[in-house]
DNA sequence: CTCGACGCCTGGACGC
DNA sequence: TGCGTCCAGGCGTCGA
């Protein structure tokens, strides 16, 4: 983790707590803005669906989060903005020149939105409504909201028994309980004690119960780890500043386990890497 | 239907 | 130094 806390920020994996605390940097500040001008830089993942000149007049009535994607209302629409795996979204007074990785500026009377994605996995695209095809093509198949009320022990267990896939390709996929990434995944793996390639119907109600708690565990405490780096940097123009729980397992490689010092095995699973101790963490 | 593999994209690490 | 190669990964798409 270090590695990652001494890289550029904008190489830094955003997950579900990063994309909560990025909201949470600006959505109080954006809410009522009038859109006034919307800029485009290189090709993002996919087309923005509209011109950018008819967000143009458009009102930001609030920002709510649904899984990764950071949803903004306008007055005639959506903007679902993802940050990829490199994006990052800053809201500000000022509108510097743009650099060679801002590929997205929403100027308002009240402040610039815009997105820093040298990768260019990130994605803003605009739909007239949330239920509209364009909007539902990437929402309509999300799993429950890990933080929500309705992530709850009984129907994440009942969801688990349904697929025969491994446990942590499950979590992966977002859609029993979305929110969840490569890091967190395995981090949420090693707090039940579950090995990640355990199959997801094989898990115990007592097990599947532990990883249900290991899940909002994680995820709660990384949202309000970065909640008070949040308040580090709210003097500055709404910089969100990126953090990460320090690891147990992810990228820790032949590292003594920090709990019973064994090696951390690495492997492959579906062509992400995971981190499991072989120890601590049982088929 | 389910499941796994692929590709998009760039910067950093590493080898020669 | 400079170049080539490999690697990281969210997620839609495609093929088996």
């Amino acid at each position: 983790m270090m590695r990652f806390l001494t890289t550029a920020y904008a190489l830094f994996m955003p997950e579900l707590p990063e994309v909560e605390v990025t909201r949470l940097s600006f959505a109080d500040r954006i809410q009522g803005a009038h859109i006034s001008h919307a800029q485009l830089g290189k090709p993002l993942r996919w087309p923005l669906g509209c011109e950018p000149q008819s967000l143009v007049d458009q009102q930001v009535l609030g920002v709510r989060r649904r899984g990764k994607y950071l949803l903004l209302d306008l007055s005639a629409g959506l903007l679902l903005m993802h940050l990829g795996m490199s994006g990052s979204v800053t809201f500000s007074i000022h509108t510097p020149p743009a650099g060679k990785h801002d590929h997205f500026d929403l100027v308002t009377n009240l402040g610039t939105l815009r997105l820093h994605d040298p990768r260019r996995f990130g994605a803003v695209v605009f739909a007239p409504s949330q239920e509209h095809a364009s909007a539902q093509k990437l929402l309509g198949r999300l799993g429950v909201e890990p933080l929500g009320d309705f992530f709850n022990a009984v129907l994440f267990h009942q969801a688990l028994k349904l697929r025969k896939t491994a446990i942590k390709q499950v979590l992966l996929a977002g859609e029993v309980v979305v929110g969840v990434g490569n890091i967190y995944a395995s981090e949420a793996l090693f707090l039940a004690g579950i090995r990640p390639t355990t199959r997801a119907m094989r898990l115990s109600r007592p097990r599947s119960d532990r990883l249900h708690a290991a899940i909002c565990d994680v995820l709660a405490r990384a949202v309000a780890k970065g909640g008070s780096t949040l308040k580090d940097f709210s003097n500055a123009q709404g910089e969100s500043g990126y953090f990460q729980l320090e690891a147990m397992v992810y990228d820790r490689a032949g590292l003594p386990c920090k709990i019973c010092s064994n090696p951390i095995k690495s492997m492959r699973q579906g062509q992400r890497s995971t981190f499991f101790c072989a120890i601590c963490q049982k088929p």
